[in-house]
RNA sequence: GGCGGAGUGGCCGAGUGGCUUAGGCAAGGGCCUGCAAAGCCCUGUACACGGGUUCGAUUCCCGUCUCCGCCUCCA
């Protein structure tokens, strides 16, 4: 009698690695049922990689949790407009800075979208926040933690002792930044720009300390503050910006009296092992690249596959092992749907699988479930730092009871398990019946009806020749079909294809 | 030089002080099938190396080797 219907209530047991107090602990929001999430997005100085989908995933899957446990989520992801490599791009194109930035950040969202990221709800780009930027420095120079210093400004890392505190860095032990804008003007070799100077022909906006263009670190602080306020939940990013990219963001905004990130959730890297260090590896990892390969579900399952705190070395094999495993569970949906579709709709509408009103039915019998259909080790792996590897395993023993339930031809379980796969896949955003995946491409779509058609007269044909024990027949039309591609499946329902991997 | 992470069965990839056979992929056997495919069942028996703690360590501690990330722009 104690089950509770609330999610919220089910689980308040999420646990993250935080990596400022680094350890797992307990994530408890400011605001109870609100979290506050902001994530360092791209600089848009070329087209997305995969390394770049892996972090964008990540945290996908974590505001994807959030939201399932019942959490209201402000999601901010910055975008940086303006950096030198962006300069240099432009320069070489002979393209204004802008255009380049412009047409990056497209590829950005589209590659975010095509692989069913939850888009941000507030995407601020620095170069529309140089006015918060100005009012920070100016709030930081007051308290004597910035300096303005031959046209550029910058932060003076000595007033701030606890400067190092999250990445475990100590200031003796660093090695100077070399920063190529004359570093002389700054008092001590570790100070980082907050804004710097314009150099002739570079992009400026003018500020009471000169035309310039804003520092890295300093727009998060600025746009985080404004748009999630001066303290907030989550700060994530990949590891790589963990120094010191998000320890000066921590310096600047501790300096000027915010409280800042409470919990700080870094991913690890995408790495490219195998890979030499040529040329064609920066376009062969573009995301646009590898989805000449695979469908977009199938590299996301690959990319969120790994803990997101474990390195994860790219290798083709591993990519083609995720193929086959997603395979595996979008068969079983695939199936099931039909099945399901062809017992309760009496008779052969078999088109009821458009997703018109297709919501992921709540479970009317929860067996081991828990709220929204999840099954308790499913949830209690997302609960414990994220584990997706466990909620994966959780996926596939729903995908072979439900396998088993369709085989023997049990309706209500095979209903139960299709139900609870989709509700984790859900979580996963890999439900390969939902938004992004489904229905996309109408072109596709009606290409694919054409196929069905035609493949329909060959398989009635076959249907024939099997029934009158023509196998020879039979197995050439197949084996016909096969050539072309189309793998031919005998199912109680009667025939299915799909197309070869 | 400093900080941090990792070495698990054919492969990918979790995890734990003594039964987790994690899970997946691949392989072999079986069931099902006209034959296949798909699916289901079974099988393999792993935790870099050397010490130590312990009744007992893959899991804790020390050392060694190897690999990787950051300390400069980077998800």
């Amino acid at each position: 009698m104690l089950v509770v219907s609330s999610r919220s209530l089910c689980r308040v047991s999420l646990r993250l690695h935080d990596t400022a107090a680094r350890e797992v602990r307990e994530f408890l929001p400011a605001v109870p049922g609100r979290v506050s999430l902001y994530l360092c997005g791209a600089t848009v100085q070329a087209a997305p990689h995969i390394g770049h989908l892996r972090s964008a995933i990540c945290f996908d899957i974590l505001i994807r949790w959030l939201e399932a446990s019942g959490y209201q989520v402000t999601f901010c992801r910055n975008v940086t407009d303006i950096d030198d490599k962006i300069i240099n791009v432009a320069r070489q194109e002979g393209a204004p800075w802008w255009a380049v930035a412009e047409r990056n950040q497209r590829a950005f969202s589209s590659a975010y979208d095509t692989l069913g990221c939850r888009p941000p709800d507030v995407e601020p780009r620095a170069t529309g926040h140089v006015p918060e930027m100005v009012a920070m420095i100016r709030r930081l120079i007051e308290r004597g933690h910035a300096y303005a210093a031959g046209g550029d400004v910058y932060f003076d890392v000595r007033t701030y002792p606890e400067y190092g505190a999250l990445s475990g860095q100590r200031l003796e032990q660093m090695r100077a930044a070399e920063d190529t804008d004359d570093a002389s003007a700054k008092r001590d070799p570790r100070d980082f720009a907050l804004w710097k100077g314009a150099k002739p022909g570079e992009p400026s906006w003018d500020t009471p300390w000169g035309p310039g263009r804003p520092g890295w670190h300093l727009e998060c602080s600025a746009m985080s503050v404004k748009y999630l306020g001066e303290t907030f939940d989550i700060h994530g990013g990949g590891m790589d910006l963990l120094f010191p990219h998000h320890e000066n963001e921590m310096a600047q905004s501790r300096a000027a009296g915010y409280g800042f990130a409470r919990y700080w959730v870094h991913n690890a890297l995408l790495g490219i092992a195998g890979q030499k260090m040529s040329k064609s590896l920066g376009n062969s990892m573009r995301v646009s690249e590898m989805l000449q390969e695979v469908r977009p579900a199938e590299l996301r399952y690959y990319l969120g596959q790994a803990h997101y705190r474990s390195v994860l070395e790219f290798s083709e094999d591993a990519l083609a092992e995720s193929v086959s495993a997603y395979r595996r569970i979008e068969g079983f949906v695939e199936r099931a749907t039909e099945a399901l579709a062809s017992a309760g709709a009496v008779n052969g509408g078999s088109a009821a699988d458009s997703p018109a009103a297709d919501s992921p039915a709540a479970g009317p019998s929860a067996d081991t479930t828990a709220g929204g259909g999840l099954p308790l080790p499913f949830i209690s792996a997302l609960d414990d730092d994220l584990g997706v590897p466990s909620a994966l395993a959780a996926v596939h023993a729903a995908v072979r009871d439900g396998n088993s339930a369709l085989q023997a031809g049990h309706v209500a379980a095979t209903r139960a398990s299709l139900a609870q796969v989709r509700a984790m896949l859900g979580v996963l955003g890999l439900d390969p019946l939902a938004q992004p995946w489904a229905g996309r491409d109408t072109r596709d779509d009606r290409m694919r009806d054409v196929v069905d058609a035609l493949v329909g007269v060959t398989l009635a044909q076959r249907e024939a020749a099997r029934a009158r024990r023509d196998y020879a027949t039979a197995d050439a039309l197949r084996d016909g079909l096969e050539k072309a591609g189309i793998l031919v499946e005998d199912t109680p329902d009667g025939p299915r294809w799909k197309l070869q991997q």
